[in-house]
RNA sequence: GUGAUUGUAGCUCAGUUGGUUAGAGCAUCGGUUUGUGGUACCGAGGGUCGCGGGUUCAAAUCCCGUCUUUCACCCCA
């Protein structure tokens, strides 16, 4: 028999990860639901015709596909099997996908239940999604993402208010993080005033990667993709001018652009009338690769850890758009549960409780012993307290082992003197402290 | 998808130019210790050396394929 394992980019949780992690999704969840979030699921398995096509070409090739149940070669695109034609094969064979994310599975909902959703309907979502790529450092083929999302209001307000989420959200997590803000009128205005408006995806994507190959590399990465040398000269210059007021009189001719920077002013004077814990900054370079976004843009980068973006989000205008429903605009965000569980991990910063789960363990010393205890472990989990008892009065030793394995902070001794005056031997595993207590003032102690 | 890289006990790793019966620490189990854990000492179990094929008298070691790990690119959380 071979060993058994588990599927590249693929990860399973102990009761200790589980922990850690539902750590991270509580404190997660609570802050959604302050803002007035409510909660929604959709199938892990999509329609494939729901998914594709939505996240480019690279975002195809990445979309896992569901193999078709019974004889499926027989209903095969018989052509394309000969010409080894894996894309136009796909169709005929896997009707389904796993979701790649949760924002393209929320809009087909929305337009699926636009009777009965009243808007602005704001959602969120905490479920895995799963994506065809190579593993490496914070990247997997399964992992989870925390969506909170409003659609059905073009109002500023909810940038703001998503701003403040992760704000929040993450000084509850006690990570220090920088919350990076732009806008994609912005970037286009760029564009414009560069005259390359036609060109505004290669120069998006060349800008994106500045912190990774400086602006040397952004020059050569735009040579490559046909801007113009002047153009490029243009943009560059523009991409130090970190002021709105700067930026505006660059854009005078482009009505994009100056719509961008009014949007953001919106979005300072909503979100500014509060502090934030957090550095939030505006970086033109922002970029982000999904070209459904329209508007304002935002991305998380946690301080002190060398690892990708810990969640990002922006303004779609018409995301619901490809599924027959126009005018809808949401704008949304989204937290990178695995890698947020990553950088907390190496910041050595999850909280004892987020691993504890026993409170207390009954040890018997014989059989007497170990029937009063089964009593006394009734009354402990009446009480609403997290308690075990050893399956059978073996050695002290091995009991009090797994006591320290368990890592439970007590451990409550029965043996007949204990029985004869109706107590138990209460004892703190961290002093080593030991009291003779009732089951009242046990209870009392514990809760 | 491109280019590298990794795999030996449950875990972390040794293992010489190919050469007897593949080792250590930690963990597990038992004992020193039948009313008290973390320490100490003694002992035991546990490996088709990722998998498949090849070269060789002989393969953990060399070659090929495959899966997996990690990393860069692409893209992204």
């Amino acid at each position: 028999m071979s060993k058994p394992s588990i599927p590249k980019g693929t990860r399973d949780f102990g009761p200790l990860e589980v922990g850690k992690r539902n750590f991270i999704f509580d404190t997660i969840r609570s802050v959604f639901v302050k803002y007035g979030y409510q909660p929604i699921e959709t199938p892990t398995m999509e329609s494939l015709s729901t998914l594709t096509g939505k996240y480019g070409e690279e975002g195809d090739k990445l979309l896992f596909k569901v193999l078709n149940n019974g004889d499926f070669l027989k209903k095969a695109d018989h052509d394309a099997l000969e010409q080894k034609n894996s894309v136009r094969l796909i169709p005929s064979i896997a009707k389904r996908g796993l979701r790649y994310d949760l924002t393209v599975p929320f809009a087909r909902f929305v337009v699926m239940n636009q009777n009965s959703i009243t808007f602005p309907f704001k959602r969120y979502q905490i479920q895995p999604v799963w994506r065809a790529d190579r593993p490496q450092k914070g990247r997997y083929q399964e992992f989870y993402q925390c969506d909170v999302d409003v659609v059905g209001s073009n109002s500023l307000m909810y940038e703001a208010e998503l701003v403040q989420i992760y704000d929040e959200a993450f000084a509850k997590l006690g990570i220090d993080v920088t919350i990076k803000i732009n806008n994609r009128k912005v970037l286009f205005g760029m564009a414009e005033a560069a005259g390359i408006a036609d060109q505004f995806m290669d120069m998006t994507m060349a800008i994106d990667k500045l912190d990774k190959i400086g602006e040397d590399g952004v020059k050569n990465e735009m040579l490559k993709r046909d801007i113009p040398e002047s153009a490029i000269e243009k943009i560059l210059g523009m991409m130090k001018l970190s002021s709105l007021d700067d930026l505006e009189t660059s854009f005078q001719d482009s009505e994009t652009g100056l719509k961008g920077i009014e949007e953001l002013r919106t979005f300072h004077k909503y979100f500014d009338l509060k502090e934030s814990t957090n550095t939030v900054k505006f970086d033109i370079t922002l970029a982000r690769g999904l070209n459904y976004y329209t508007g304002c843009i935002v991305e998380v980068a946690a301080n002190n850890v060398q690892i990708g973006s810990v969640g990002g989000g922006g303004r779609y205008d018409d995301l619901t758009g490809v599924f027959g429903l126009k005018g809808v605009s949401g704008v949304g965000v989204s937290f990178g549960a695995d890698r947020i569980y990553d950088v907390m991990e190496e910041l050595d910063i999850f909280p004892e409780e987020a691993t504890q789960g026993l409170s207390l363990l009954f040890i018997a010393f014989d059989d007497a012993a170990h029937n009063y205890a089964f009593d006394c472990l009734n009354k402990s989990r009446a009480a609403g307290i997290a308690s075990e008892l050893y399956p059978a009065p073996v050695k002290l030793n091995k009991q009090m082992k797994y006591a320290n394995a368990r890592n439970v902070p007590y451990v409550a001794l029965v043996g007949s003197q204990e029985m004869e005056q109706n107590v138990v031997a209460l004892k703190n595993m961290e002093t080593g402290d030991q009291i003779l207590v009732s089951m009242e003032e046990l209870i009392k102690k514990m809760s």
